[in-house]
DNA sequence: GCCGATTTGTCCGTATGTATC
DNA sequence: CGATACATACGGACAAATCGG
């Protein structure tokens, strides 16, 4: 699938170092040398490069090279700076992974949804409640909210899949941009049946909108994490 | 400071997009509009592009243009990718700001300290540790390690006021990268002795590490939040 | 369904600037 | 000061996707 120059280039470096070929904090080949390398221009090396500092595997240092910035992490639970859905997470971890889907109907947005969505106001929604599973432990409330117009056909049995296996392969739907908010929020009825929650008495909460290659929003979830089982990552840079 | 081109081009779209010249799923005019526009070459047209990407503004959308998908969002207490002081962070949403110095030692990693902030055993570190207040309110109890070598004048008066404006005006440090970690955490004694917690019994936590443009790791930070103020956002793309 | 115009995506070569050593 | 390394910018070429005729 990714046959850009560029993507090769940078799965190429990444796994280098993540396999350790580069130690930590060791300069790697300069963009000349790798130009060379790789036969191609600078420009190739340099959209490689781009990619790796964006997601924290390596620092430019402008005179000097660029040098490793990567430690291995401890399973982490979500991807850095990425889409997933977590059939994919569970997968990536070595999880056995299921899904109950507890609610399932067609819905129309009102102005109370349109506040908390993004979907205005009349338009028509498939909202799915779904519980996930990881190894057997029930770790995820999920509720979305699906544009009803890009796929009057999504039933439950594709529910208790992947809705994203379905938009991506059957639908052809390409998922693009995913914003998303992170919070903590006291549990409610529903959490509280379906998670064990121990003592806690709040979760992890990640509301996210999600547009497609349209540029169109055709989904709004929330997620509600167990907090023994939650870890989110990201890398930020300054300026 | 941002005399760069593509810099200038990207900010002036933003504030375009922001003050919402263009509406939103609205396209902007396609790229060799904006070449003559901007009188430059489509590559720094495109390195613009590629940044508003990243925040989440917009979408490019192969054979048909650049569509705009910022929605305003109610003010959001940290800033989207980037990396922010508590001061820059407060001074942006209009809230009074202040800080209080609990403990500031020094201290040698050991075997759990490495562990835990990714200082190798037996460096020498500062420890400090503050409440930070916004509008009177304490909402987060902050835990900072920082490189004693990089900065051994850091005093207790710096740290009441801030921290990274003496690191990048005094000490002319560049502060580049910083991989951070979202968790939930039950409370602990000292959160709770000094937050209001009301009910609550856990509260977000982000540990971060944090680079410099030497790619020295100098700073690992443990902070600590009131669940009430706190809402962490992210822009994700697919693949 | 095909064709041409438009628009974004990838890639190349080159030149110049700036920081480090 | 010169060599090396990354940063910015330009211009050109072709590919791939979209859309209208």
């Amino acid at each position: 699938m990714p046959k850009a120059k560029y993507d090769i280039i940078y799965k190429d470096l990444k796994n280098k170092i993540e396999s350790e070929e580069y130690s930590f904090q060791e300069f790697l080949p300069s963009e000349n040398t790798l130009v060379t390398e790789y036969s191609c221009s600078r420009n190739t090396i340099r959209r490689a490069m781009a990619d790796l500092i964006k997601e924290g595997y390596v620092q430019a240092i402008q005179g000097k090279g660029v040098v490793n910035i990567f430690q291995p992490v401890e399973q982490s639970t979500f991807k850095i700076g990425g889409i997933e859905s977590f059939k994919e997470s569970a997968i990536r971890n070595h999880q056995v992974y299921s899904t109950k889907v507890v609610h399932f109907q067609y819905v129309i947005a009102d102005k109370k949804t349109e506040k908390r969505t993004g979907f205005l106001e009349g338009t028509e929604l498939i909202y799915i409640q779904r519980i996930h599973y990881f190894d057997g432990k029930p770790l995820i409330v999920n509720h979305n909210y699906f544009l009803k117009e890009l796929m009057p056909e999504l039933s439950v049995e594709v529910a208790e899949k992947s809705i994203y296996e379905y938009l991506e392969n059957t639908l052809n739907m390409t998922i693009v941009t995913s914003k998303r908010i992170m919070t903590v929020e006291k549990m409610n009825k529903i959490d509280s049946t379906y998670l064990d929650l121990k003592d806690y008495n709040c979760l992890a909460v990640v509301s996210s909108q999600t547009y497609n290659s349209d540029g169109i929003m055709f989904e709004y979830t929330q997620s509600r994490h167990h907090p023994d089982y939650f870890r989110f990552i990201d890398i930020a840079t300054r300026k």
